[in-house]
DNA sequence: CTCTTACCTAACCACTTGGTTATCTAACCT
DNA sequence: AGGTTAGATAACCAAGTGGTTAGGTAAGAG
């Protein structure tokens, strides 16, 4: 799978697009990571491994620690991707604007 | 499942993506989507139907084909979403600027 | 009316995913 | 040394995914 895809897949799970929100306000432990979701620690584990391989987080050691950090390089990419689109959704709006337009217009 | 992990879900297929990238270049049928694939028909009509479900394209009826056009609309939430993360991917840039500083300083 | 074309649905298959519990390692604390 | 804490791994399960083939429907063409 291209890296596009693997982002945009590890990206389609809501707690780990909470755990990458927690991460824009600094590191964080495994143990803080799982307290607001009321999963177990391996479910959490895997998650940050998804996220991992995924390249959006990477993992220290630190006595018994695993600290994670955000790294958001692949988000980018994504914003990128995105972009490239953003004239269709304007141009949605120019057809809605077009479409009140011709409405006002019969009103008349 | 929200929205947005809907259409990241949906996103996260590259068969998908190129067929999104195809719909840019305006309204096609099924046939004519599938053309570039070497999967069957069927294949074809699931990915469609992951699309339809995300908003990401609509579908008409002419005669015996069903057209589908695109439908950015939720892209725009995608593009929001990963803008927000700008200044961390920027933050990283920063960084390796200054470890790249660091190395030439430590190079004289 | 029959044939072909475009498309969908159903049933099936292998693989992945998101979760669990149970068990292990590694480091710190008495 | 023994106990606690942080975390990973393994084995399992239900549900979802991406693909297939077979068969159905609806509309235009001969």
């Amino acid at each position: 799978m291209d890296q596009l895809s693997v982002t945009f897949a590890a990206l389609a799970d809501p707690t780990r697009r909470a755990i990458l929100a927690r991460l824009t306000e600094g590191p964080a432990t495994v143990k803080e990571l799982s307290e607001p979701f009321d999963i177990s620690g391996p479910a959490i584990s895997k998650h940050l491994r998804v996220l991992e391989k995924a390249g959006l987080i990477t993992r220290g050691r630190e006595a018994q620690w695993r600290p994670c950090r955000l790294d958001a390089t692949p988000l980018e990419e994504v914003a990128v991707w995105a972009e490239n689109y953003r004239r269709f959704w304007d141009a949605n709006y120019a057809r809605l604007d077009a479409l009140l337009t011709e409405m006002k217009e019969n009103d008349r």
